[in-house]
DNA sequence: GTTCCTGCAAATCCTTTGCAAGTTC
DNA sequence: GAACTTGCAAAGGATTTGCAGGAAC
C-alpha cells in the first residue's frame, strides 16, 4: 500500500519559498509540512510535536516552531489564538473561513459566509482600510453543549 | 476640582460581583478599576500598571494580573491578543464593535456593523450555535500607512 | 476571629536564542 | 568549503502560585 501524496501544492510553494530566500531544504521540514498537511484542523505545537515524532521521534520541538514559522511567512499556515491556547491550521487556497469556539465543549467549528465578507470589504474601505488578512471569531455554545445545559447564566 | 465620577454602572456591577462571590473590596481593586475605566481603548497589562502606580505607586503587578481576571468573569473587561500582545478594553455595555488593525503601524481602529451582527447571528442559527461573544480582527493597512506604501506585495 | 487580599519572590509555561555538530548546496 | 539547519540547553518574557503579613467582614 502506497501512501498517498498530499499537498503538492502547498510543497511545490514552500519549495519555491525555500530557494527564494536561499533557504536548504531538510528532511525534518519535509517531515513537518507533510505531517502538518495531512493533519485535522486545529494543532497546537505540541499535537504537532507528537504527530512528526510518531514517524521521526528525533525531530525536536525547536524545529517543530521554526518550521511553522517559516509555514506562516509562506503563507501556508496560520496562528490561532484561543483561549490562551494557541493553534496551527492551513491557509493556503482554503476556502475563507471563520470559527465557532464552544465555551462547552472547547470545539472549532468552522463556517463561512461570503456575505459577511463582502461587508467587511465595504466597511474597510469606508475608512480607507486595505484588508491584508482578517480572524473572526465566535464564542458560544455548540448545539450539543447548547441541549446539555438548559440555559446557563448567559454572560458577554 | 473634583474628578468626575466614572463608570458608575460598572462599579456597581463589580461590587455586586464581589459580594456574590463572597470575595472582599479592596482600595486597590477600585484604584484598578477606576483607572482601567477612565483609560483609553486598549491597554496591554503594563499600560494598566503604569497608570496604576501613578496614583498608587505601592500597588503591584500581580494585583493587577489578579483583578484583571476579576473583571473579565465580571464580564467588564475582555482581552484581545494581537501578534503576541495581549490587551484589555472595557466590555461592558460598550456597542458591540471589531477591530482594524493595522500591520503598518499597529493601530487598532474599531468598526461596528450592525448587518454584520445580524449575518452572524444567522449562521450561527443554522449551526444550533448559541452566541455568547466573538471577536473579529480584520488585518491591514489603515489609510496612512497605505498611502505612504504604494503597494506592498498582497498576501493572504 | 476568620477569610480574603496583597506583594514579593519563586515557579511555571511557552517560545526564542546561542552554540557546536551535522547537512545542503 | 561556505552557509544554513538541527537539537540541546539555557535564556527570555509573560503569567501564575506559595506564602507571610495585612485588611475586610
Amino acid at each position: 500500500m502506497k501512501t498517498k501524496t498530499v499537498g503538492r501544492e502547498e510543497k511545490e510553494i514552500f519549495a519555491s519559498y525555500i530557494t527564494h530566500h536561499r533557504l536548504k531544504r531538510s528532511d525534518q521540514r519535509d517531515v513537518i509540512l507533510d505531517t502538518f498537511l495531512r493533519s485535522e484542523r486545529h494543532l497546537s505545537v505540541d499535537d504537532l510535536l507528537h504527530l512528526v515524532q510518531k514517524r521521526r521521534p528525533d525531530i525536536g520541538r525547536t524545529t517543530v516552531y521554526r518550521t511553522l514559522k517559516l509555514l506562516q511567512s509562506a503563507g501556508l499556515a496560520q496562528e490561532l489564538v484561543v483561549q490562551g491556547q494557541t493553534y496551527f491550521e492551513r491557509e493556503y487556497k482554503r476556502q475563507h473561513h471563520d470559527h465557532f469556539i464552544c465555551n462547552g465543549c472547547g470545539e472549532i467549528i468552522e463556517f463561512s459566509n461570503p456575505e459577511i465578507e463582502r461587508l467587511q470589504d465595504e466597511v474597510a474601505a469606508q475608512h480607507g482600510f486595505v484588508i491584508e488578512g482578517h480572524r473572526h471569531q465566535i464564542f458560544g455554545q455548540c448545539r450539543r453543549c447548547a441541549a446539555r445545559e438548559p440555559r446557563l447564566e448567559a454572560r458577554k
